[in-house]
DNA sequence: TAAACTCGACAACATGGTTGACGAAACAGT
DNA sequence: ACTGTTTCGTCAACCATGTTGTCGAGTTTA
């Protein structure tokens, strides 16, 4: 047969390269926190600490920020809560609500991951060139759908 | 300050490119697949089905190819086969195993998958480019660990 | 003031993992 | 040929992360 007819690669591998890059980085994320004092951080929780962010937010908006429901959302906080990276503050202004803000703890984390992943990143770039990894970001940006980055990573491959 | 010493992007926009972009295949590949008749197949499925093969597997096989203990596979397995994609043969040659085989159905899925990952690759190329997408693909199989996927996709993050 | 909405919490459950234990079958060494 | 070790599948208990439904309390709106 024509090889015009096959790709040169089978189309399931790009996705296993992606995840593989993706999840790549990500270990190297948690291998470098967990020698910098944050051996119990998992990526699930990274996530939804960006979600709070240092403005902090409530048990509800990072339930929408995340995808997830806001009951799964209140059960993350207080795992987050239980290891001292987030502390909840009953808000002056609205009886209902209770702000979950960054504990130092977890500003650190945060700010040692941004930290990381700029290492990573200039590793990456020197390995492939510092044109080409920013043309494959730009050629990664052309594919996905713009509308926002969805940072629900876990769950999302269950049910 | 000198912009040299800033990314032009933060380190932690690429990681979430290449989430998102996989999480895009696979999400469209689970539309299709739905569109398709199966639509009851779930991503962690899918890598499961995949560890399987055409050729078969034991539980403790699948295990072993995707990173999870037997216990684990076997649970996937049960619920695969509850599905009618699998089911457990005795192996006439040594009592212990049940190979794992998929029914026509779970070949019927694999191979609309394969299908569907084709076609997604070809519409990637028209989008960025041929000569591009297998550039990314070379540039993301350097800072990848040789030593074969992982697959073990779910999971992975909790725990 | 009354109705509607939002917040956080509780309960029950599904899914995809873990470790530990254990009987049955296969294998290896004396 | 027996015995000890390994492997296989399964059971049980548990954890983490989701889900839906409910509900009281507080806020907003008509």
């Amino acid at each position: 047969m024509p090889e015009s007819s096959e790709p040169a690669t089978p189309g399931f591998v790009l996705p296993l390269l992606l995840f593989a890059s993706f999840r790549t980085m990500i270990d190297r994320l948690h291998a470098e926190l967990a020698e910098q004092g944050h051996p119990d951080v998992r990526p699930a929780h990274g996530f939804a600490l960006q979600a709070i962010g240092l403005d902090g937010a409530t048990a509800s908006e990072i339930g929408r920020r995340l995808g997830i429901s806001k009951q799964a959302a209140g059960k993350t906080v207080d795992r987050l809560a239980a290891m001292g990276y987030v502390a909840r503050v009953d808000d002056a202004e609205d009886g209902r609500r209770k702000l979950i803000r960054l504990t130092p703890r977890g500003i650190d984390v945060l700010a040692r991951s941004a930290l990381i992943f700029d290492e990573l990143h200039a590793e990456w770039a020197s390995t492939i060139g510092e044109r080409r990894l920013a043309d494959m970001e730009t050629a990664l940006r052309s594919v996905v759908p713009t509308d926002g980055f969805r940072l629900d990573v876990p769950g999302w491959l269950g049910t």
